[in-house]
DNA sequence: CAAGACAGTGCAACTCGATTGCAAAGTTTA
DNA sequence: TAAACTTTGCAATCGAGTTGCACTGTCTTG
């Protein structure tokens, strides 16, 4: 498991006791958390907070936001060598069971034909359905 | 062009005068609209009477709603044909720079691989990016 | 080390899209 | 036609996201 100190060093975040619990919760999920999924897990922290330095962390690269169509923006930690680049976008799973959203890190997006024209530089792509674990 | 009242028949939506209105109006549309478009545009109509006849035409399978990321749900007319399984997903497009969502119909989705004992229901798909116009 | 500048935090308030309660209006049914 | 049901319009509410502001902690510079 990566440390959650070195990745903000790695990343030139400044390392407070707030992004410090933050990111150690966040490394921890096996999920993608929403904004009042990390306020019941991180009790004493504050709303505001957490939204501030969840703000930070997508803008130096160290998580991504996934809007999985629940209503509630999810983040999830980039993985070790993530730039946040085109070739770094993957799928999305969200769980219609257990309400998981999982990336899909092992499972590349293969190349969209795009109409004539058209650029792409970013996507958000959700799969919804059972995960392994729901559809038994 | 086809029309609204057809469409309504054909799909068993009893056509008041609001679903008329409002399925005419989005049926001229190249892109898919937010509510607030949708009010704007229909400016004698009230909201949550769209609102509610866009549930109606969702659960009908009329239209399909899009969530781009901007925040506001969009929604679109289904092809015809369409009965929103899963070989009617499409991808989207979202214009950075005109604000647009389009339905790309004429793109389908190539077969995705989802790891083993995953089953895909449905899809939220979203590319963003320049369309054509705005790539200049 | 002290003073000022700056960044981070906590609280409360606010924004805005989405949704709902309710009564009036319209439609269908017996 | 009257009762039953559906649709509509208005106003109120909900909830995720965001922001203003004062306080605190940290850093910088003399």
């Amino acid at each position: 498991m990566r440390k959650a100190e070195d990745i903000l060093a790695l990343k030139g975040v400044k390392p407070t006791a707030v992004r410090l619990n933050l990111l150690e919760f966040l490394l921890e999920q096996d999920k993608a958390l929403s904004l009042k999924e990390m306020e019941i897990g991180l009790l004493h922290m504050d709303r505001s907070s957490i939204f501030r330095s969840l703000k930070s962390f997508e803008e130096y690269k160290l998580i991504h936001s996934i809007n999985d169509g629940t209503g509630m923006t999810k983040y999830a930690v980039c993985a070790e060598g993530c730039n946040c680049e085109l070739e770094d976008l993957h799928y999305h799973f969200y769980c219609t069971s257990c309400e998981k959203t999982f990336c899909l890190m092992d499972h590349p997006i293969p190349s969209i034909i795009l109409p004539k024209n058209f650029k792409m530089t970013d996507a958000n792509m959700v799969i919804k359905g059972l995960c392994d674990q729901c559809n038994k």
